[in-house]
DNA sequence: CATGAATGAGTGTTCATTCAT
DNA sequence: CATGAATGAACACTCATTCAT
């Protein structure tokens, strides 16, 4: 069943983000899941391979919202501000959405090292998916500066850079805040406003 | 020797920051430090002791150019102006810096979570300098809405860490670039005009 | 499987017996015991806690013995030489007998200055195992002499010394012989004999 | 100097007794010696030569004096009354005395299995000497028997194991006492009292 | 399909022993 | 002679992975 890939992949998301990968244990993960360790070796090939699952449906959503409701727009503004509200949903969501950007974060620069021969295919989408969306925003920068709406003395790579570390950060103080209960002095809505704060940096004066 | 201690100091920022903590073995430390595995423990508690040593340094520094150059100003726009010159200085100084970035940003949510009763004093003391680095930003955010320097409707923590969020991503970037040779499209000195911009986002119009 | 823990006791029991806690390890348990070492950690929280639990088991066994056979008693005499009976039933039944009596006199000096937080408890149920034992003793010798039939000129603590230092040693004779095969001038039946004389000595004339 | 070798000998005595020899480090023999741990092995050629001269000496003490004043006697109670008494000069002359009884206790099964080809002369002479101590009380309880003042129902050789395991039990109570603080119920004087009393079994009525 | 008992490779850590100074 | 910094072999313990049931 489909459905069991999916609880692990959910409980995945949720030990990998509150332990880290290092001290996230299959067992703990089939715990979580409610399923016996040796199920998990059933629809993954080990636990670096749950982890690779989990990262690519997450880009690939993004890319797919992305190519439904950005890529259809003209205007460079509209198209920023729309991948903004996309990340937004996805990324606030729930709980488990903040879990994942944990875990992107924490993986991704493991991915890139990564040796193993059998999840080389997956390593592969991985790389692609995350260019595909450091590409969608670099696209979006550069032609709004090619339009002549966006600041052209800003490069659009590191444009993208202030703009998904900003989100990040943001993000991953959302979910300190939920999973350890500490105060962080700001929230969803504070969150929005800094982030069309930052977008509208980059427009032209 | 603190020559020695320092040498494993140096090997492990290397170490930590290519391999992540779980994958970097003391025994590489060693060999790239050009000592036996047992000497670490000479100079070190445990594997994790390496790490917050590096980590507590490295706040420590940071909190020390801040109380040096940024404390004695008093325009929050200087003081702001000053804080992301020391980052620089200390970020992009040397490829062991770009390493240091990213070993603190796996170590840190860890690091919260230590139960090693060895080690508990250095970890109080490490949560104590990153609390006083958000501190100081954060100061430097208050003081300037107060005086109407700074926009007051952002709130100094959300300004906070979309400035930080920039700085790491923009430094990660840099550090990808060093140690895979791939290209990121900027360099340090368009990360400098972009985290500029941000700090210039704050200021009232 | 319950068989297993009991294998991993047994296995155990002769391995510490042949080279003491320090030289023995627990790839050779698990060998001895045909298994992993891993498997051994799925029965035993580690090392230590398989000499505790092997220990444990043997003090709990001589308790319940004297239990059910010493204390229905009214007689010191018959106490006395029921109990001795009991440890002669138990030390040379067989040789893993002779070995546990090794590991108990090995160990009991270390348990006391224990400090492993996960095995307090175990420790503590087996130094009052070990006290119970030892004031099965000291009570029947007591007994006696306020009745009169043992004599009062010595203290009961330092018969009940006396006998279990004799005991002890003769069996470790018996063990010695077992296992190096070498010839120790007395078997069983002369241990008996010189025990029973030994707590003549105690009876008043 | 021997001066030196003797200190070290002294703070193996203690240490080893205190911790056993797996837990007792070199070092902490070093440093209670006073001296570094290099200069133990300019003394002795490692850490179980420490151990073993150590009980070479002791068991080469205990011989000498029962040469001198056991071998002089020619009534064999007489024999044994003053084996007894030598035993107690130096068993419980002091502190030391104690220690290495316990010493000699733990490490006497060890030396029988020992191994390494540099101690095996060392290993023969402590034998030797163990086994000159037990043919010493062995002889004179053999002889007592062959002059009728003895039982002979008796082993000789079982009734020197009783001697022997009251003795060392006895022994071991006044080291824990002296080291733990621990009560134990009698004193120099009541284990003087049972030793003689272990001895007046062995008469013939 | 599902289980979880069993495996054993891999690593952190200790400490006896050596040797440059 | 004396030091103690440095070495590295050895072992307890963990946990991803397998497979008999």
């Amino acid at each position: 069943m489909d459905d069991k890939r999916q609880r692990i992949l959910d409980a995945a998301t949720k030990v990998l983000a509150e332990k880290g990968f290092e001290y996230a244990t299959i067992s703990e993960i089939a715990r979580e899941a409610g399923m016996s360790t040796g199920l998990i070796y059933s629809y993954f090939k080990n636990k670096m391979d749950v982890q690779l699952s989990l990262i690519l449906i997450f880009l690939q959503t993004i890319n797919e919202m992305n190519s439904q409701r950005v890529a259809v727009l003209r205007n460079p503004f509209d198209k920023l501000y729309t991948f903004l509200h996309n990340c937004e949903d996805l990324l606030l969501k729930d709980d488990s959405s903040l879990c994942r950007v944990k875990v992107l974060h924490e993986a991704l620069p493991h991915i890139i090292g990564l040796k193993d021969k059998g999840l080389m295919q997956k390593r592969a989408e991985i790389l692609a998916a995350n260019n595909y969306l450091i590409a969608t925003i670099d696209e979006i920068m550069l032609k709004g500066q090619q339009e002549g709406v966006f600041d052209s003395t800003l490069k659009p790579t590191v444009m993208r850079q202030v703009l998904s570390g900003a989100i990040e950060r943001i993000v991953y103080g959302l979910f300190f805040k939920r999973f350890t209960g500490e105060e962080i002095g700001y929230d969803k809505q504070d969150a929005h406003d800094a982030l069309v704060r930052v977008i509208e940096t980059f427009i032209k004066k």
